[in-house]
DNA sequence: CATGAATGAGCATTCATTCAT
DNA sequence: CATGAATGAATGCTCATTCAT
């Protein structure tokens, strides 16, 4: 269908040269369709962002959450859930690179709120709330829910960055360090409880 | 001086409106001076960045390093170092609006390298540098460098985009909940030691 | 049939929005019909609007002729011609406002000299041809036809004009005011008799 | 200066072509202007149009009020308006086409009320009024305002559509013949005094 | 016959950059 | 040194028209 291949191009595209740098002609171009058959499928330039953003951003979310296992202690559920979505954005660069821009832009104002998996962490309608919201009262830090994704995220999306740019390697053990640190930087002090 | 008057007007209207949303024509009128003077002192668009980029990355880890104590302990300095990283950004939302906003352009990829505060660790060129690189070896985790910046400064920033954003309200305490966090993060754990 | 449904609905839209605000993606949604559709039965949007015209052209000629009973004076004749023509074109508005556009329309320049209901005068194929190709000398005042033509229709556009646009209430006895008034420009003035 | 360059270029090719025919490139062309220095003069095509309108209706205005005396007959004066409306759009072709044009636009609607030279008779803001509003109670029949207009203006509307358009030649005895007519339409019958 | 997805030429508008004063 | 009028390449978007089904 031209409208999934139209949308494929656009988060390469948007990826590799930003929003305002891929116009809408060289979309066409590159996705081997006439400038007007974009027109067809989405209302606008903002309007194809957008949907590129619910695609992208449901395909995430439902591969993250399917993979965690509930059955689990807070800590393995945590630790899978950060592994899998450092897996799953380094296997996917261009959504890595969408979704920041996106966050980054205008549009992502009103979707900061929700932020990669983050919406309300009372409602399990997302991965992270689907863990913590019912986790064991002594395991994590009684945090504000900002700080607590604060601490989770905001390493996991630094190391990113940094990978996805090419300035280091990616290695599986990096990955446990980075995991390991965010848990340590979220968990309760066994000193402490 | 007009090249200063520029460059600060600049950094409103780019924090403001985004590089793609603030013409010359626009920064001109705002900066009171003519469009063609903007190109006495400033190559073209992209160099007006580029420079303003470093004047104000000169600035921030000037105004983080200096008041630094190097005296105190490794943890202190950490926390110092953090807290003012929070609290300049938090007082300066043009600048981290800005910094954000470059980091992910086209621009800021040449620049990935030295991110923030971030440079050759071996150096002591910048805050993070100045401190760690003679830390006690039981201090910190002896993690790679990439994943050390990334659990101290990955929440910051973070934490820093809501709180700029509006959507939450940044005190003290969380301030200090997020450094904590932060310097759990990495920090050698007693038990281990 | 399709061929008239297309008319009628292109009738309404080039009225309500004239031919530029009238896609034909929109006709077709309109008349239920696909675009291609409108293709088998047009040419182009060019050959639909000329069709168009002379459909309506027709019924309006038509309608006005076949009600001037050809019995009566020159005077009554020609002041039944104008009420008709007033009373049609009040109660089809959207003939007035498409014909109005029609003869302000590049289209319109090749139609100029049959205009509104007025063709070769020496034919009596038109309703004004029909009543005064055989006046009785003393009646009406030996003007070029084109005079004549100004005088009598030139009043009734211009208050049609003002009543479908909405801006005046279109009374029977403005009609009759002003249909005196043209047959008092155009008639022989009794005293020069 | 460019900003009546390109209005007068406007004016030509907009009687020309139509608004919707004349893409702002070829105003510039022919103007010989940068596109760019279109929008520096007017906000938009918009913007320009309304702004040659005012121009074109000033100008119109100006030239027919100065040229009436004031001390003549309510007949002359009414003949003297009626002749020198004829003769300047006769003169400036593309003033009565682009005239047209804009009344039957969108844009005219709101200036529907004002048509041509025909705002409020009340005030002596205009031709029409000046001369009419203390015209002696005997000379004009007592029609509503806009019957006048349409009896007055009408004819000469339509007579000058067809010499422009080239379809008749507009000779002096026929502007006189039209002229006079307007008037026996308005004027009250001696024979009714 | 009927359809509507696909097309791309054409248009209005913006904005970084230049240069004559 | 400072200015801002002038420029035109570039962009988002529309819509008449075609053609495979």
């Amino acid at each position: 269908m031209k409208h999934n291949v139209i949308l494929q191009t656009a988060l390469e595209l948007f990826a590799d040269h930003g929003f305002h740098n891929a116009p809408m002609a060289k979309l066409a171009e590159c996705a081997n369709v006439g400038v007007g058959t974009i027109y067809r499928y989405f209302k606008n330039k903002n309007n194809l962002i957008q949907e590129l953003y619910k695609t992208v951003d449901e395909a995430l979310n439902q591969t993250i959450i399917d993979e965690v296992d509930p059955s689990l202690s807070t800590e393995l559920q945590f630790k899978h859930l950060i592994t899998n979505l450092v897996h799953y954005l380094y296997a996917h660069p261009m959504v890595f690179k969408f979704l920041e821009q996106y966050y980054h832009s205008p549009f992502g104002l009103e979707k900061k709120r929700e932020k990669l998996l983050l919406v309300d962490m009372s409602t399990s309608n997302n991965a992270f709330g689907a863990i913590f919201s019912k986790h064991p009262p002594n395991s994590i830090k009684p945090l504000p829910i900002p700080a607590l994704h604060a601490l989770a995220f905001g390493p996991v999306l630094f190391i990113l960055r940094d990978a996805i740019g090419g300035q280091i390697e990616m290695s599986e053990s990096l990955v446990q360090m980075v995991t390991e640190g965010c848990w340590d930087a979220i968990k309760k002090d066994d000193t402490d409880g």
